[in-house]
DNA sequence: TTATTAGGTTTCCGTATGGTAACTAAAGGT
DNA sequence: ACCTTTAGTTACCATACGGAAACCTAATAA
């Protein structure tokens, strides 16, 4: 695949900048796409999987539980059969669009540029 | 240290999304950070070594080689003795800006949520 | 002639992390 | 009884990547 954001221990890095503070939570191959996404709306694990065809279920859940453990997205159980589950952004996953956002715009001008 | 954003090969990823495309550029470890600090005007290598003072002169090289490549930043070698080298933001390294700063206005909220 | 400085480079090494693929649970359909 | 579906989980494996520390070069100063 194609980036990741890696997230090693930092035993001595205990109150870090604001811009590692944020890029923490965008870490992990794939989180700003799975954020991007959810942006839209309420996808089901399945959906995302089609969104975003490169992912592995297993990073998919990884870092969906993530987001989640973080308070970025909700994850919500439906009873059907068998159960469907439906990821959302929460409010916090809301203030992470902005940001999003303008990585998506700058990305646009590289593709003119090297288009 | 705390994050990196890792770079994966990917023959099976022609043409990524907008998305994947800037984070390919905000990819590995201190370089949003190394972008945000030469934002502020032109930082010679010791300088972004203050200003950052958990990267190594390894991952420092390394970090400002790659965005050289990518031409986000100019490197500016100073004939003076010994030869010091100044670094600066292209055009293109410009326009990451807010990015940058719209994830640091996340990373903000985020510092105030978790107190 | 020895030390110092700036800006690296190189080596070695550990591990966090992603890929692949096989396996699972529970319910409903046929 | 068996298959299908959803949403994962687990095991195994390879490696990309970062950390630490030693080393390098040319010019100047002491």
């Amino acid at each position: 695949m194609v980036l990741s954001i890696r997230k090693n221990k930092s035993p001595e890095v205990p109150n870090s900048c604001p811009l590692s503070e944020c890029m923490t939570v965008l870490g992990g191959v794939w989180t700003p796409n799975v954020i991007w996404c959810l942006s839209g709306g309420p996808r089901r694990f399945s959906e995302l999987q089609i969104d975003i065809p490169q992912v592995s279920a297993k990073v998919l859940t990884t870092r969906l539980r993530e987001l989640e453990k973080k308070g970025v997205v909700d994850r919500n159980v439906k009873p059907t059969s068998p159960p469907s589950v439906e990821y959302s952004l929460t409010e916090l996953g809301n203030d992470l669009i902005p940001a999003i956002d303008a990585i998506v715009r700058v990305g646009h001008k590289l593709k003119e540029n090297a288009g």
